[in-house]
DNA sequence: AGCACGCCGACT
DNA sequence: GTCGGCGTGCTC
């Protein structure tokens, strides 16, 4: 027997099978299989494809061992890379590793090994035992004994000579088992609520296209009561014996998800998200394959998650960015749940109160079904949204708080009820210049401005992590008149403690949670009430549920709209419905204020009343003139290097290979700079292809990419359906 | 990805 | 004459 193997390494050049003999004592080999394979001069990890019993005529060498008891790809994952890769123009293999948890990729490295504990189990029956209780006269023996006979089993911290004496006259035998290090703790308590009518036909119409891979959307407002939809789908599928995924956003930013479907559904749940580390992750994964849980919750790689028998996969707050990649490989956890579908025969669901343009777009035409959620359950009422002028108050001199801001926090503050202020820039202030000649600090390396962080008093770029001492001399006319411009969350927080000294403020963003439990540590104590303000950055957006918080300000609604992207208007509008999703989850009524120069501008006006159709209509109208999604497909072609002339001519060499190569319906823009040219001291250019069919596009862009794949002075990506320009 | 093979410049 | 630069090609 012949294995045909693909090895670790992800370059184009070697993304092929090579064949392996097999050695005959290897039997328990399979397809799937992970194996240490000699290549070339060394020796590396791979998994098995194909397993035949055709001869080549050149000498073969042979496997050097099976690394796993079992195969690491199931049949459908082997499935899913192949189609994956041809999809998204990348290798199998870089496939098949994001697919993995990293104690199982293949890769000569990483070793983590599973955790055993031992245990202590009885030979011999009760009354034997009972028997020898009587006799026997040491202590330590008998309080194992007892507690023996009271589980049936003892965990082993330390081994003692009482334990010895045990096993060597075989009363007790020692036994391992897999310990599972991730355990999510919680001291709730479930609540169970009846779903209304909308809800109610919500389950059903899902549970009666069991067995059949539909997409369904589910259109609900915020605070309709979609997870409990959800949990209500799943408890449908488990009772016919069939299992389910649950996709959110970033499930340590959302741990209250996490916690209601653990006290729902208890151990059955495994829980996969970056904030394990990856020992946690292993276990959580093999819970997985060792099929002792039916439900898996997670983030974007918990899509490919290997349970058997799927009855339903469910992706929460479907339009968020998060769910695609923004590195190779660029999957879409959206797409890859629909191919899932179909392999199950599965249903899909998609739920979000701001669905993205394209979903809402196919629900239109009946490629998805669409199930709407219009009223919110209990009896939480949609907040009232101020929008605030921030062009008038600045002429009153409020920079950062409006008039109504200030009056509406201090109120609360006094009312004892809390306060969630957004911001979306992290940092203390987001340009430093000079007061004389206007010279902005900038990053040696990118084309970007320098943000100051006051509590290390350091000058950082947010694209390569450039990091310098602020500089308090200007380094072209050496004026001593620095100044700083833009509000980061760290000044906001210091303002909010100069204006409300007594008010207890906690800051969430990437600079306060980078140790491991410092956001969930946030949130909790935020939940229960040691804090009166919580500050943060996009973070504190998505999925909290805060029932005390009654007023929620957006700083600067203008700072997602000024990103020049065709989607910028319809991310702010999702952001802003999302940021005041977060105030009156309780039974007070919640109040929310956004400060914004564009007062008028659709993507705020819509917000205030929550409007999802309406702005759906608006925002369609405008991609429909520009071609842009959901009426043309787009495609991202990015050419990177490190020479600036080398750049630009790279880049109008691919734009012509595009212009001449495709068709005549298809539009191509570019080349063009990147939004940030330089990043890293590395020169970004980009062509933009927009197509509805296009016959020679599958061929031309494996032509690019082929063409590319060996050079190494000029790095070519190509994302389809880009998140962002 | 590594690593060897291979063909041209400046050195004890 | 040799040491070594990194361009090209191969790995079952």
């Amino acid at each position: 027997m012949y294995a045909k193997v693909i090895t670790e390494i992800t370059a184009k050049a070697v993304d092929k099978m090579f064949i392996y003999k097999i050695p005959k004592d290897m039997k328990k080999i399979k397809v799937g299989s992970r194996v240490k394979v000699p290549f070339g001069h060394q020796e590396l990890e791979g998994f098995v494809l194909e397993l035949t019993h055709e001869k080549e005529d050149y000498e073969l060498k042979e496997i050097t061992a099976l690394v796993d008891e079992e195969p690491i790809l199931t049949e459908e994952m082997l499935y899913l890379g192949k189609v994956l890769s041809e999809q998204l123009l990348c290798s199998r293999i870089s496939i098949y590793q994001a697919m993995l948890p990293k104690a199982l990729k293949a890769s000569n490295k990483t070793e983590i090994k599973k955790k055993m504990d031992t245990y202590l189990v009885l030979n011999w029956n009760r009354t034997e035992v009972e028997n020898y209780l009587e006799k026997c006269r040491f202590k330590r023996q008998k309080e194992i004994l007892m507690k023996l006979l009271e589980s049936g089993e003892y965990l082993i911290t330390k081994q003692d000579s009482s334990i010895k004496t045990l096993v060597k006259n075989n009363i007790c035998t020692l036994v391992q088992k897999e310990k599972y290090r991730y355990a999510f703790q919680t001291t709730k308590q479930d609540h169970r609520v009846t779903l209304n009518q909308e809800q109610q036909y919500a389950v059903n119409r899902v549970l009666s296209a069991k067995n059949q891979a539909k997409t369904f959307l589910l259109y609900g407002v915020t605070g309709a009561g979609k997870t409990e939809v959800y949990m209500n789908i799943i408890e449908g599928m488990l009772k016919i014996n069939k299992t389910a995924i649950m996709l959110v956003p970033e499930i340590s930013l959302t741990p209250q998800i996490v916690e209601r479907f653990v006290l729902r559904f208890g151990r059955d749940v495994a829980i996969l998200h970056s904030g394990l580390s990856e020992g946690e992750k292993y276990d959580e994964y093999r819970k997985i394959t060792n099929g002792e849980v039916h439900i898996v919750v997670g983030a974007r790689s918990a899509i490919f998650a290997p349970l058997k028998n799927i009855g339903v996969i469910i992706i929460d707050e479907e339009h968020s960015s998060t769910y695609k990649q923004d590195n190779h490989p660029r999957y879409h956890a959206r797409d890859v749940a629909i191919l899932r579908g179909k392999y199950h025969q599965a249903p899909v669901v998609l739920g979000s109160a701001t669905p993205s343009l394209e979903s809402m777009a196919r629900a239109g035409r009946k490629v998805y079904d669409l199930l709407t959620l219009k009223t919110r359950a209990g009896k939480g009422k949609l907040p009232q949204v101020y929008i605030v002028n921030m062009k008038e108050e600045v002429k009153k001199k409020n920079f950062i708080f409006s008039e109504l801001l200030s009056r509406k926090i201090e109120e609360k503050l006094l009312k004892k009820e809390q306060i969630i202020l957004f911001l979306n820039r992290r940092g203390y202030s987001s340009i430093s210049s000079c007061g004389d000649c206007g010279e902005v600090i900038k990053c040696p390396n990118c084309d970007i401005s320098l943000t100051y962080h006051k509590s290390s008093n350091m000058l950082r770029c947010h694209y390569c992590g450039y990091a310098t001492k602020k500089v308090s001399i200007c380094p072209k006319c050496h004026s001593y008149n620095m100044k700083d411009f833009g509000l980061g969350t760290e000044k906001l927080e210091e303002e909010l403690h100069h204006m409300y000294p007594n008010a207890r403020i906690v800051r969430m963003d990437m600079d306060t949670t980078s140790k491991k439990g410092a956001h969930q540590k946030i949130i909790d104590d935020f939940g229960n009430g040691k804090y009166d303000i919580l500050v943060g950055t996009q973070m504190i957006a998505k999925g909290l549920d805060f029932p005390k918080v009654t007023l929620v300000g957006v700083m600067n609604a203008d700072a997602s709209l000024n990103i020049p992207d065709f989607r910028s208007s319809e991310r702010t509008f999702q952001l802003l419905c999302q940021v005041s999703g977060r105030a009156g989850r309780g039974e007070e009524k919640g109040e929310v204020i956004i400060q914004t120069y564009n007062n008028t501008h659709y993507s705020i006006t819509l917000a205030k009343h929550h409007d999802y159709l309406s702005f759906y209509k608006e925002e369609m109208k405008i991609r429909k003139q520009l071609n842009y999604s959901p009426y043309y497909y787009i495609i991202l072609i990015k050419i990177s290097t490190k020479d600036y002339e080398l750049s630009f001519r790279e880049a109008k060499k691919v734009g012509e290979y595009l212009r001449s190569h495709l068709s005549k319906s298809t539009y191509v823009l570019g080349p063009a700079m990147a939004n940030v040219f330089r990043i890293d001291n590395i020169y970004h250019q980009q062509c933009i292809i927009k197509y509805q069919h296009d016959a020679n596009l599958k061929q031309v862009l494996l032509t690019l990419d082929n063409h590319y794949k060996g050079n190494s002075k000029v790095s070519l990506e190509i994302d389809i359906n880009p998140n962002r320009l």
